[in-house]
DNA sequence: GTGTTTTTCCAAAGCGCTTTGGGTTACGAT
DNA sequence: ATCGTAACCCAAAGCGCTTTGGAAAAACAC
């Protein structure tokens, strides 16, 4: 059933369905009201492809999908992805994933020319992200979730990682902890930059800045690293009492390495982690319940989706840019540290 | 640069510009070649909707996303969705991924009225599963990743989950183990189903069939539940001294209870676990290193892209249907059983 | 040289929708 | 009765592409 099909049934012109079911002014209420329930009942959906050919717009929203199997962020961006899909799905508009395999210029190459999407997602920018530049260049729409290096105004959504990491960083010092270490994600990325000064901040504000005794590392945050990181941080002399995760996962690591060498955590090592709310990683099963700054990424894609819409309907970038405050959540695996 | 301007440009008419860009055979060799060239070079790309309402076609692949915070396979539907959008992006199609909260019915319907998609993917398949039946009923083209109870032929691709079960199973028995447990994923869902079959079968041959020593259980594969199966099965009396697996990640769950229980793996306790081949999980970092039936989701993904791509270009569906054997790893968690 | 086929190209007709730029009709105001 | 003014509706023109059904040119056969 087609929009002629449609019309002619209803004894009307094409013109006027297509206007009482797009919310036009000039459409009698009683005529509107019919149409509508014609539609309804024949099941009528605009074919997809004419519209996007009439109006110029795809009612779609692109995202880059790395597919290198080093991606660092498989379970975030899957998370990422559901909250986005959800809202767009929700608004009406289409989500199309293209994937990637190192630079994503491409991608966004061919969404600009054939006009497959409206706006497009940037997910995990780097500090300093050449795709900003680009999609600049292109012209197409985007909003980045996160944050980058950049002189032109753009439009994102991001959580405070420096705040909160800070945050979590003053606890332990409050707690009386005075050798804190870091095991953070990629540093090229922004958040991890990001909560790597948060803690800086919070150690300098103690007089610990660049103290040798609070060590960092970072890289992929996988169980594996977590476990490998933690285990050579706390094999130093002294080792640290405090240890801060950029994940979950990475705490499962440090969990383990602290098992390992016959500590335990909360009294002989204090952890907190950055949680991002994974399906299946949950902070509070682990033994002990595990202190977490707590944000979760699929919020996160809900909003930029949000954005991403309302930036291919005409909002203005600087009405696009939020950064959400992070929650320190307080559970069994944090405490003083032992007076020894 | 849309087609007109091109052939404009090019002193052409829109057809043979048309016909010589999509391989047509009327153009001359000498025509085609300057036509590709001058395309190349000012970076025309024909827009996605004029195409889209040309043809009819959209060359674009649609998915359901499902989005419920309760989706079990959250860190396999990614790698499997990298896999689709790997060679979809490959061979020029889009990617739709469309979110669904409970029954996939709604986006379906959509992709078959809207022509958003040529073809959709189904993923976890039911044992029953109603999806098949609407998508026959609405002649959309669909590919399904696994299989499923349903009179009509389908293309689908899928392991042999059952034999891989089986075997595995069987390896156990042969080094002498006597009562093995299953703890599987969720048993509404096809491939749970059949390594229940799997691993069934196997006892029965070694004339264990419905020995109350082999229990089972099943649910979310999560690491959580991992570890509580695991220590529930592990605390009866008689223990078993073999653990089937039907994820890493419960695997996982099950190392950690084993510990819990004072016990080690592989000398008091032989695991095997399937291994979908998730790039954050590795099973031969585990400590022993895991035995595994290892088959790689991801490339479940492509061949099921390309599987759709083919059904969407008149392959015929008895030519798309591919079950493919799952190799057996073996590795230090495994091993005869303590002689108590 | 004429008739026939093959090769190469093109004009024009859609695909199904939105949107422009009027037309009609109805109705209150003059 | 006449003139505006709303309110409602429509015909027709695209959007940029593919594809049908030839036409013109070239190649071949006789």
């Amino acid at each position: 059933m087609n929009l002629r099909e449609l019309s002619a049934h209803l004894g009307l012109s094409q013109t006027t369905v297509s206007r009482a079911l797009n919310g036009y002014a000039d459409v009698a209420p009683a005529t509107r009201r019919k149409v509508v329930e014609a539609a309804e009942r024949v099941g009528y959906r605009p074919n997809s492809g004419a519209r996007r050919l009439a109006t110029g717009r795809s009612q779609a929203l692109g995202i880059a999908f790395p597919v290198d199997r080093n991606l660092l962020l498989d379970p975030h961006f899957i998370e990422f992805l559901a909250g986005v899909a959800a809202t767009a799905g929700e608004k009406g508009y289409d989500l199309t994933v293209s994937p990637t395999t190192g630079t994503e210029d491409e991608v966004y190459r061919r969404f600009a020319r054939t006009r497959t999407a409206d706006a497009v997602i940037l997910s995990g920018p780097a500090v300093e992200d050449r795709r900003i530049a680009l999609l600049n260049g292109l012209g197409l729409p985007f909003v980045v979730h996160g944050r980058t290096q950049t002189p032109l105004p753009y439009a994102h959504v991001d959580i405070d990682n420096r705040g909160a990491f800070r945050q979590a960083c003053r606890l332990l010092l409050d707690l009386g902890h005075r050798r804190i270490a870091l095991i953070n994600g990629d540093e090229g990325q922004t958040f991890a930059r990001d909560r790597r000064s948060g803690w800086q901040e919070a150690l300098a504000q103690a007089g610990l800045a660049d103290d040798p005794d609070c060590p960092s590392c970072c890289g992929a945050m996988t169980e594996e690293n977590g476990y490998r990181f933690a285990r050579t941080l706390l094999e130093r002399t002294p080792a640290p009492t405090g240890l801060l995760c950029s994940s979950v996962l990475l705490a499962f690591g440090a969990y383990r390495a602290i098992r390992d060498l016959g500590l335990t955590v909360g009294r002989d090592v204090s952890v907190i982690a950055h949680d991002d709310d994974l399906p299946f990683l949950r902070p509070h099963t682990l033994d002990p319940p595990l202190t977490v700054t707590r944000s979760p990424i699929r919020k996160g894609g809900e909003q930029v989706a949000d954005f991403a819409i309302r930036l291919a309907t005409g909002t203005l970038i600087d009405q696009l840019t939020d950064v959400k405050p992070v929650d320190l959540v307080y559970r069994g695996s944090v405490a003083a540290p032992a007076s020894g």
